[in-house]
This record gives structure tokens, sequence and C-alpha cells, in this order.
DNA sequence: TGAAATTCTATTTATTTAGTAGGATTAATT
DNA sequence: AATTAATCCTACTAAATAAATAGAATTTCA
């Protein structure tokens, strides 16, 4: 399984977003710092974030974003879907595009593998993201409190 | 889950063969007339899934291809490896290409992710195209004998 | 030896992805 | 009311990948 660029550093922003779910909003430009992450990139993924309603704005001086419902309850799918689309092989939903489409043994499996690899995105959540990073976190304090 | 052309008309040339498995070999100018694909594009993917050991060719006139094994021992995702690769998220395999790998959350979930994903393309094999293809094979003829 | 098949390398074209640029808009703060 | 720091939006460029084509070399049956 392949992941472009943009969802990997979207996942990546919504991280961030997560780890402070009901406490403050997060601004685009601290995010860019420190994930090391162009500001301008940034922008085209969250404006699209934005508008599936997986994230909310506050614009103006000390705006940022928050994320709109509970880590828990954004999966990968939804993630996915609205940053890159869920790009599918063209013949599964347009049954005009190959010929023989109604005699086509591929086809069907075709649809169950896609079935099943939706079932996987739509398992994984936001919250899965934040629960492995925190574990990080806890460990890097741990180190600093031993010395 | 997206799959490129190159791997679909690899399958649907695959079914091909398989149909025909231990009887005789097929000729890439046959499948290229009856699925209407570019004989050199075919060409090509064909050099692939023999350099992989999935299918054994017999030069010459009268020549054509065959499948190096049965159609159930080859998974959709020895396929898609042979044909295009399996394109993996580069700081999956390779710990230096993201300065802070080690202490990532994203990573561990994208592994999780990835070895479900392929769970998924091994399970499938070719046994399956072909199962779901003789279906449409026996309803045509049923319908040739029913005039 | 000729014909019909695969083999191989190189090239071209189209599409998608990644990234940049610059200004418009919004609203809290002063 | 002006300033300012943020998001918003459209357009563009560059790089990478995928799709397809071309042409000649090789093999071996008949
Ligand atoms: S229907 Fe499109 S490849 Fe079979
Ligand atoms: S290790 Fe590469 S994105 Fe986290």
């Amino acid at each position: 399984m392949f992941l472009s660029t943009r969802v990997r550093y979207g996942v990546r922003a919504l991280i961030e977003l997560g780890m402070n779910y009901q406490k403050q909003s997060v601004l685009l430009k601290d995010i860019s710092k420190r994930q090391n992450l162009s500001l301008k990139y940034l922008d085209h993924i969250f404006m699209q974030l934005k508008t599936k309603g997986i994230i909310k704005k506050i614009k103006a001086k000390k705006g940022g974003y928050l994320l709109a419902k509970p880590p828990e309850k954004i999966t990968l799918y939804e993630i996915i879907e609205a940053i890159e689309g869920v790009r599918r092989i063209e013949c599964l939903d347009d049954e005009n595009i190959c010929s023989r489409s109604s005699h086509c043994g591929a086809r069907i499996v075709w649809k169950r593998l896609n079935a099943k690899v939706d079932e996987v995105l739509k398992n994984i959540t936001l919250k899965d993201f934040i629960r492995e990073s925190k574990k990080f976190e806890q460990m890097d304090e741990s180190v600093v409190f031993s010395v």
C-alpha cells in the first residue's frame, strides 16, 4: 500500500491537532516548523481537510486549527478520501468504461479486494496514531527524568 | 486501493493463461487481439512476469506463454510485486529517510497497515480470478444452448 | 532458410504528484 | 479604526511516474 506524501504529511499534522484535542487550537505555522514541512503545502492539505469536515479553523490572528470531532471518529479512510480521493479502477463504478465489464471475472475480484482494503482503512483511526505517538512522548520524558 | 493499468492488463492476460493451464501455450498476439490491448505493452509486462518466474515462454513459431505454476499458487501480491514493485513509504524500510523515524508514532501504524494490506493481497490468487471468469463462460454457453 | 514468435533497449507522450508564489480575506488586538 | 497575524484561494511550475510506441535482435519450428 503506497500513500502519497500529501496523506502522510496530513496525518502527521492531524496527530498534532489530536494531541491538543479539546485544549487549544494549533497554528499551521508551528506545525510546519516542528515537522519541517512546507507551510504552503500544508495549506493545500488543510483546505481539503476542512472542506470535508475533519478540521475546523479559527481565522485571524491567534487562530489556527482544531479537530472537528474526536480522534477515534476520524478514520484513515476518511483522511485519504479527503486528501487524495479514493482512486479506484475506473470500470468498477462505471460499467461503460470496459466493453466487456458485464462479463469480466476480474472485475468481481477487484470489487472484493477494494471492499477488504476499505475495511482495513476504516478500522484505523487517528486515535491509533495518537496512541503510538504518546508512547514515544512518555519515553522521552522518562529519559529526561532519569538523567 | 488503486491498481495500475499494467497490473490490470497483466492479470487479464494471466487469466487467459490460467484458463489453459496444462493445455496449450497461449500467444501474446492472440491475447492482445481478444483483450484489445497493445501487443507491445503486454510485451513489457510479460517480460517482468517471466523474470519473476510466474510464467514460462516457448520461443519461436507456434510459441507462446504458459503459467509456470498452478493458478492457486500465484498470489495477487506476487503479481503486483513482479509488475510494478510493491511501492512502500520510504521511511518504513530505511530508518535514515526521516530524522525522527525512531520516535515516529505514524511509522508504527503505517507498518501495521502494510502488513494487513499485504495479507489481503496474498490471500487472493489467480485461481480466484479464473473461478469468476469461468462463471461467465458457463453463462455464455447456456445462452448459446438455449437459443 | 523463411516465418512467426519472443526479447530487448530506447524513446515519446500523458498524467499525476509535489511544491511554490502571491495576493485576498478575516477578525482579534492595540 | 488601523494593524497584524492568521487562514483562504487561485494559478502556476517542476519533477516523477505511468502509459504507450518503435524498431530491430534473437530463437527455433516447419
Ligand atoms: S471490466 Fe474493466 S477490466 Fe474487466
Ligand atoms: S518516520 Fe518517516 S514520517 Fe515518521
